[in-house]
DNA sequence: CTTTTGTTTGACAAAATTGTTAAACATAAT
DNA sequence: ATTATGTTTAACAATTTTGTCAAACAAAAG
């Protein structure tokens, strides 16, 4: 008989990475993961074998859904300026989505000692390329490419991860702070691309 | 008799900073602590009396001095320029030495649902008035202050909690990635200052 | 309906992590 | 030198977290 698909399995994916990812509770166990799923703790081992794996599972689809967002701007057929606007939208909505998501894969990053596969740092590369060309045709600020992209990335991410803290530091309270990320959108653009 | 101040506890103390704020391994158990600094694990209780007790205390000393930092810049006798300047300068110093301490403060942020003192929201809410007051004498950017800090803050922070991703992305070493982030501190500050 | 197979559960075991205690040790005071 | 006091250590206990297993359960196949 084949896989009855009963949909657990999943569940206590989406909701591993809703704790990690959106919660950013880094310590959370497979007894908080299960109990939030609304599951036997045991299933976790049922579907995954054991923690560890698991946890790879979901820092290994973390990394494969944020190449999947880049890759589908970076060889997108646009002009580079639509290219830089579409980036920030789409990481954007995710980074709101799921704030700490990079935090978890840099940890685990660290952790397993992985390294970013050369495919990847490919498209990178013929990004920067495409970075350096639009510098010198004077549509943005002459640096170093690779500022360029670690600038966009840290405007877009940044504040997401520092939410709490900010919320607590300017006094606003989550729509607020909702709408500051939103006005971010826009804000971001014109910094990078004057 | 008095305390004999064998420098234990300090050492411990030191050790979990930089496990925690230089290391990244948010994961670590005492024993990983108390093995980096060479000492009996029994330590950690005889000084802490328990491991949360030493965690929130190494919490507390970061959150300290992060503010301390802070606060010597925007309680200085300086233009608002200079400000901006030394802060770029003592930050980014902070930060590499210690990249992930801001992480660790966030994430004790969220699981002890701390808030930040109201001398400290003061603090920040006079520096926001100087820099609307720069805006206005056309002097940077117009826009939301609290967007000006974020920014500031992010360009500052992110690149060294990724540095680890960035070093395998981009294929620079370690030395190569340290010149890039001393580059940036010019770099930041004509992308605010400009 | 009965059997078969995959899923879920609770009880239990194992491992990892943290906390406690008494004794050994070292240094300062007497 | 002896005592007193603070420090360090190893053995042990408690707790937390993870992993295993057999039995109960549910749905599909015969």
């Amino acid at each position: 008989m084949a896989q009855r698909d009963t949909g657990t399995e999943q569940l206590i994916k989406d909701t591993a990475k809703r704790i990690f990812f959106s919660e950013g509770r880094l310590h959370a166990t497979t007894q908080d993961i299960a109990d939030a799923a609304g599951v036997n703790r045991t299933l976790v081992n049922y579907y995954f074998r054991s923690r560890d794996i698991l946890f790879e599972q979901v820092a290994d689809e973390a990394r494969a859904e944020m190449s999947a967002v880049l890759e589908s701007v970076f060889s997108a057929k646009l002009e580079f300026k639509e290219k830089v606007q579409r980036l920030i939208n789409v990481f954007m909505d995710q980074a709101m989505k799921f704030p700490y998501r990079e935090m978890y894969v840099v940890t685990e990053f660290k952790r397993t000692e992985k390294n970013v596969p050369d495919e990847k740092k490919h498209r990178i590369k013929q990004f920067l390329i495409e970075i350096k060309a639009e510098m010198e045709l004077g549509r943005i600020k002459k640096m170093d490419p690779r500022h360029f992209l670690m600038n966009l990335f840290a405007l877009m991410a940044y504040p997401l991860i520092t939410t709490c803290l900010n919320k607590s530091l300017y006094s606003v309270n989550d729509s607020e702070y909702l709408k500051l990320m939103k006005e971010r959108k826009q804000l971001i653009f014109d910094m990078v691309y004057q």
